[in-house]
DNA sequence: TATTGGTGAAGGAACGTTCCTGCACAAGAC
DNA sequence: GTCTTGTGCAGGAACGTTCCTTCACCAATA
């Protein structure tokens, strides 16, 4: 008996629910935790002791034994420079919420990581797993993390021959059905809004666009723009539909409200979809409601997090994960790029 | 030397960097966290060898060791009945984002917590408290974790006498505010959206518009709703337009879309802020762009989140904190509430 | 010369679990 | 009656830190 006196007011430890149980430390633990070879008899007794005290586990100190924290980060690498908050555009918010969700299912805590910070907050958490959204080249927080053997899975491939595992899409492909689309419905001139940001997401479907532009012997009118934030995106849609030759459609790959795009349209005395064809690449729910109802390309948030969280858990769990993971992009064409279905069109 | 032998491929520990560096534990720990009474050219060799192994502390013994996880974890209760992505509301993305960036500069970790989930989930993370947003009425949430003895804090008082810190606002005086601007630019009827939810928000908004109008003699024009979503409110606005003596003027409680509710509305056949005057209380950071401009009432979620997570850490880290706090609605006035500002108003 | 005081560093307990090992006892086999 | 086999449990190491205590050593003081 000489086991330390419990402090009042202090949590109950495992010894205290032994201590009033008349068992040992292990006896507890194997009767709430279903191991050990023990009657029904005791293990029943020792849980009701347990729940009478208030027994919690100490996580933590489970976690320290275990090996493991279960707890798993989660990263937006875009636009690092500024301290921005992304769970506003749609397409992270969903992502967010997709991340915690499997976190949860595979028993995992997932901790959102704030763009900018002190170096050390990183390293400070005790992280099995990080989830890096639109890694940059060469992003230093992906190193610091391998390097301090925390798994690392990526939505994009960063770079070719990223070395570790990845969910990502052939924006190429997505662009390319999304143009085809557009010309079919008798787009003559095709506008792209893009961003030239380090994602690997904005190259691809800007570079696809060119291509396709050239494939075809079109001009293409592009505009470009940095920094997050929907103000320089609209900036952009004003500066093409002011060419003197302006666009008969128009794809935006960076993510906007569908619905504040169309008030800017209108306001520039454009129609959709009678002057102007429109898909949005946007996650945002409201582009079904929107008059009209506005076409959109989705690069499926809430898949990406599934898989990327599974790859995670599996990597961590010593299960191999083995290179990356290509998902096929949702065209949801609606009235804004189809004339046949706008009423009136 | 009966310190066991490190395996291969393992994290370095402490311990490996006191052999190589032939000190002992004590000193490594002293010399990489400044305490101790070490001379500067131990305490810098120590670094040294630490760096070049590579060694970062293991987060989880150390938290052990403090008996603090320096994580926090972040609640949202309303409608939890249903499993949604609280993050798609404007509000609960700032507040989210926020809450991160707070924790972040106290130097604690932000875990999201589902909505739902298996109820040992809660109780397998190692927490020093929750920011509980919207608690519903004897939520067995907080009660759980006040039994648990992590510390809680709200942003709204869910009950009388809250026996938890809580930040707060005044509703009923937001809301008079807003009525009285209407009232004043020439409303005769004014009708309102809210939502029959168990949060305190909706109830004293609701209560506030009721008694406002009560005390003018008007006739309220009320509509209210369940479920998140954006859906249900777009329908609660047709009705209210539908009356046969249909309002000039709405206030939207509950987070929508400005501009998608600008769209409706427009289709409806009736134009704001001429026929219709408009002040939506959401986050959402479009509303400065949309056409007109939307007047917004904001529940300020970036300083709610500093103050709430100000108060946890004061909370966990043992200074009192006593009772609440209550900060007063923004009220941004634009276009769509102020004829005068409008375009040929 | 003995005593104090400061400096530099080591030893080891503690944080609260889990789980490996081992012991006592009973029941059955020979 | 001894030998196995199995059951029911206890002891204690280990996870990787931090920090309290102790201790040796050296210089300055009485």
């Amino acid at each position: 008996m000489e086991e330390p006196e419990r402090k009042v007011g202090a949590r109950v430890r495992l010894v205290d629910v032994a201590r009033a149980a008349g068992v040992s430390k292990t006896t507890v633990s194997d009767a709430l935790n279903g191991a050990g070879r023990l009657p029904d008899a005791t293990r029943e007794h020792v849980r009701q002791v347990a729940r009478r005290l208030g027994y919690r586990p100490n996580a933590t100190a489970r976690r320290l034994r275990a090996g493991r924290s279960r707890l798993l980060g989660l990263a937006a690498r875009e636009f690092v420079e500024h301290p921005w908050f992304y769970t506003e555009l749609a397409y992270f918010a969903r992502l967010t919420a997709a991340t915690t969700r499997a976190g949860m299912t595979h028993g995992y805590g997932v901790v959102l990581l704030p763009t900018t910070g002190p170096d050390d907050y990183w390293t400070d958490l005790p992280l099995d797993g990080v989830f890096v959204v639109d890694p940059v080249e060469g992003d230093p927080l992906v190193g610091d993390f391998l390097a301090a053997g925390v798994a690392v899975v990526s939505d994009r491939r960063a770079v070719a021959g990223t070395p570790w595992p990845w969910v990502d899409f052939d924006y190429g492909a997505a662009l390319r059905g999304v143009l085809d689309h557009l010309a079919a419905a008798g787009a003559r001139r095709i506008a792209a809004v893009g961003a030239p940001t380090t994602a690997c997401y904005h190259r691809d479907s800007v570079q696809a666009y060119l291509d396709w532009s050239a494939e075809r012997g079109r001009v293409p009118l592009l505009a470009q723009l940095g920094g997050p934030g929907f103000e320089p995106t609209l900036a952009a849609v004003e500066r093409l539909l002011g060419d003197p030759e302006p666009p008969d459609a128009l794809v935006v790959l960076v993510e906007v409200s569908p619905s504040l795009l169309l008030d800017r349209i209108r306001k520039l005395g454009r129609s959709v979809p009678g002057d102007l064809l429109l898909v949005c690449a946007t996650e945002d729910p409201t582009a079904p409601f929107t008059d009209p109802p506005v076409s959109t390309l989705s690069f499926l948030p809430v898949e990406t997090a599934d898989i990327a969280v599974g790859m995670l858990v599996d990597l961590i769990e010593g299960r191999g994960v083995a290179g990356g993971r290509l998902l096929q992009a949702r065209f949801d064409i609606r009235a804004s790029s189809d004339p046949r279905s706008a009423p009136g069109g």
